[in-house]
DNA sequence: GCGACAG
DNA sequence: ATCTTGTCGC
């Protein structure tokens, strides 16, 4: 996948006004509504490939289903090694891994809340320039929509590369849930987000993301925190808490990220 | 000055 | 994100 907006690009070497400034271009240019090609209730992990092999992109009917048509969809995610930065990128249709590739770039800037883009995107798009496929979402680790100029890390890249996105990241940036995150939510559940004084380019209100819980401990008093879920780009936070639920395998994670997060350890460890 | 803040 | 053993609870 190549970049489509190169004015987009996120340059480390810009002024915090800048970035600020770029992200409300990006923000203005983003698309907060379904607008995709794919179904997105086909975004499923059933079919074959239950040992998920690689270099199968579904050959003559290498299963049951075989429905060479059902979505791809990537996960990136990054590692870091010193100063450097690992993004990976893993493409799945169903439970099996059609594609993966990873990259390396210097993290030019430090962690900023606000301006991730602009430490990690340059790894993340060297990463996209090595996938032959056309995944048709991705899952960002990080925030989308869900940011003080709802142009969150998830939005850059889906803006930058033009690919419909969505942020699914661990902890709130801002915004404020319709209800308290701090009790124990049931597997599947999804509490609304909205926008506060904090997100500058929302009015008051606008609903921003959902936190989701994709996993949850059926008897017992410890539980696990719900994703915060968000829309990259041509995607409405409905769908985007959609995909995340329906590729739920079983972790906190849906599978395109945590099967990235895997993949960006590993070639961690080879460094 | 204090709070609050993805990865 | 990263540094890190064992340990308690699913």
């Amino acid at each position: 996948m190549e970049v489509v907006n190169s004015t987009f690009v996120p340059d480390p070497s810009l002024s915090t006004a800048e970035m600020e400034d770029l992200q409300r271009e990006i923000a203005a240019t983003a698309v907060f509504e379904d607008d995709h090609d794919f179904d997105p209730d086909a975004v499923t992990l059933d079919g074959p490939a239950e040992q998920a092999t690689l270099g199968e992109l579904g050959a003559a009917g290498d299963g049951e289903d075989a429905p060479a048509d059902r979505p791809l969809v990537a996960g990136v995610d990054q590692a870091f090694v010193g100063d450097r930065a690992v993004s990976a990128v893993v493409v799945l249709r169903g439970r099996e891994v059609v594609e993966r590739v990873y990259a390396v770039e210097p993290a030019e800037i430090p962690y900023v809340p606000g301006l991730l883009s602009f430490r990690e995107g340059s790894a993340i798009l060297s990463a996209f320039a090595e996938l032959d496929s056309d995944p048709d979402v991705v899952f960002v680790d990080g925030s989308g929509r869900i940011h003080y100029r709802e142009a969150g890390l998830a939005t850059h890249v889906g803006v930058t590369l033009d690919v419909p996105t969505v942020g699914v990241a661990k902890n709130l940036l801002c915004g404020t849930p319709r209800e308290s995150l701090d009790r124990k939510l049931p597997t599947g559940a999804r509490v609304p987000i909205e926008a506060d004084a904090e997100v500058e380019t929302a009015a008051a209100g606008t609903l921003i993301g959902h936190a989701v819980q994709t996993r949850q401990y059926e008897s017992s008093k410890q539980h696990v925190n719900p994703l915060i879920v968000s829309p990259g780009h041509r995607v409405s936070a409905e769908t985007a808490a959609d995909l995340v639920s329906a590729t739920a395998g079983g972790y906190k994670l849906p599978e395109p990220t945590r099967l990235a997060d895997k993949y960006a350890d590993d070639v961690k460890a080879e460094i």
